[in-house]
RNA sequence: GGAGAGAUGGCAGAGUGGUCGAAUGCGCACGCUUGGAAAGCGUGUAAGGUGUUAAAGCCUUCGAGGGUUCGAAUCCCUCUCUCUCCGCCA
């Protein structure tokens, strides 16, 4: 949710900056709807006020035993009156509801400027890209080859999109799971939560996945307003939901594991190959809350976090700033870390580490007490993923292959592992 | 799944129709006290909206939504959640 203030102080500066990422904000309905808010609930106030009078008038009366019928009357007038009213005013306050939360957050100043993807600007690369002495197979050739990727049985227990992993790669994603977690907390201080799967309306409304990209989501049926989580990014920032948080305990850091199940609306064809892109994948994720001042601070701090992870893994990355065309929706800034995939002779999306400032935490009512002026303030939230499970297999898959079709585990990850190698 | 109890400010916990946004305690802030600290004493301290140079003032909020009433934290209905007991169960 936008600042309220800043929209009725500086219109055209919001519409502006919403602009850049292609939104129209549509200020003539935004001027109607706040105007006739505005009268209508000063009204209603007023005479809200007039009535809390008379109301206490009649308290006293009838503490004193006087008559209190014409003042009786009079009260029951206004009620009336009130009671047709506000109901004017919230049909306006429903319109205008719907009108603010589905506008996204405005961006940063520094984001780069673009229309999508192609206008996104790499700040920095890392590692060496491998120079094969053979023909690289993709990941799916690997996985089959080897029998840890079986996207038959994936399909046949549920359908397209999703995967089995068997033995060695199944215990590779959870060794990977658990080096990551456990670097970020001992080294990186986030503190480890594990949270529920499935999440409430509120929940994803607080973090910006609705109302406007219910598609994107798998619904429960049966229970009204359940969903899939999508990403750890709703059940943990959702921790900071309707709490006023001490300023001693910022910034507060969290890292959780969590299967992600999306839908995938509006990517058919897209990956249609492995674990690329399934419909249920793990991730590791971190999420950050702290005051605004130090927000931007803390995006670069945990765009590091992640990055670390694949030095780690010895995986070739780069780091690119998205392009105000192609941020996401809650998102005032965002990094992509993206790792080198060779099959596909590219950079691939690996983590997404974004800055909204107040925009989740004004839906959430997420704030903290600032003693220095004694006021509640919204947090700021930040997230990444620090990384994605399947990607990262995927990556160390394809990377660290060897001519004979085994593949090596980086050193790193030996120990976590159990063995040097998965051989052929 | 069955039976019962409950949900109040940052936290704990009073309040069962009328100057109640709400006693008290803790916590926090400031002041006094002290060489300094602790203790003690005093003062202040919910959120959101509106308004203002700033304030005052005004409106809303006692789990959520609806209802009764001139007036609801308090009465009625629905829902959600929590706790206790029973059953079932990884």
């Amino acid at each position: 949710m936008l600042d309220l203030k800043r929209l009725k102080k500086d219109p055209k500066l919001v519409a502006d900056n919403l602009k850049k990422r292609g939104f129209k904000l549509d200020l003539d309905v935004w001027d109607k709807l706040e105007a006739s808010r505005k009268s209508l609930q000063s009204d209603t106030e007023n005479m809200q006020a007039e009535l809390n009078e008379v109301s206490k008038d009649i308290g006293i009366h009838k503490k004193e035993g006087s008559d209190s019928s014409k003042l009786e009357k009079k009260a029951s007038e206004i009620t009336t009156k009130i009671k047709s009213q506000s109901k004017d005013l919230a049909s306006i306050l429903e319109d205008l509801e719907a009108f603010l939360s589905s506008i996204p957050n405005l961006i940063d100043d520094d984001v780069p400027k673009g229309k999508d993807e192609e206008d996104n600007l790499e700040l920095r690369t890392s590692g060496d890209i491998r120079k094969f002495d053979f023909t690289p197979e993709d990941h799916l050739e690997l996985g089959s080859n080897l029998g840890g990727i079986d996207m038959e049985s994936g399909a046949k227990i549920t359908g397209a999109r999703f995967a089995v992993l068997n033995g060695d790669l199944a215990r590779l994603q959870r060794s990977l799971i658990n080096f990551m977690i456990d670097i970020h907390t001992k080294e990186h201080n986030y503190e480890e939560v594990y949270v529920p799967y499935i999440v409430n309306t509120e929940s994803l409304y607080g973090t910006g996945q609705l109302p406007k990209f219910e598609e994107d989501l798998f619904k429960l049926e049966g229970k009204e307003n359940f969903y899939l989580t999508s990403t750890a990014e709703v059940p943990v920032t959702n921790l900071f939901r309707d709490k006023i948080l001490d300023s001693k305990d910022l910034p507060r850091k969290f890292v959780c594991h969590t299967p992600c199940f999306r839908s995938e609306a509006g990517s058919y064809g897209l990956d249609t190959k492995g674990i690329m892109r399934l419909h249920q994948f793990e991730k590791v994720e971190l999420v950050q809350a702290v005051e605004d001042k130090d927000s931007d601070n803390a995006l670069e701090e945990l765009t590091g976090h992640a990055e670390e992870i694949l030095k780690r893994l010895e995986l070739p990355y780069r780091v690119v700033s998205l392009c105000s065309g192609d941020i996401g929706f809650s998102a005032a800034k965002t990094y992509d870390i993206e790792v080198w995939i060779p099959s596909q002779d590219k950079y691939r999306e690996i983590s997404s580490c974004s800055n909204f400032h107040e925009f989740q935490a004004r839906r959430m009512k997420a704030r903290w007490k600032n003693p220095s002026t004694n006021k509640t303030e919204l947090l700021s939230t930040l997230n990444g993923s620090g990384l994605a499970l399947s990607r990262t297999v995927l990556a160390i898959m394809e990377n660290f292959q060897q001519k004979d079709g085994s593949i090596t585990i980086p050193e790193a990850l030996r120990d976590y592992f159990g063995s040097k190698e998965i051989s052929a």
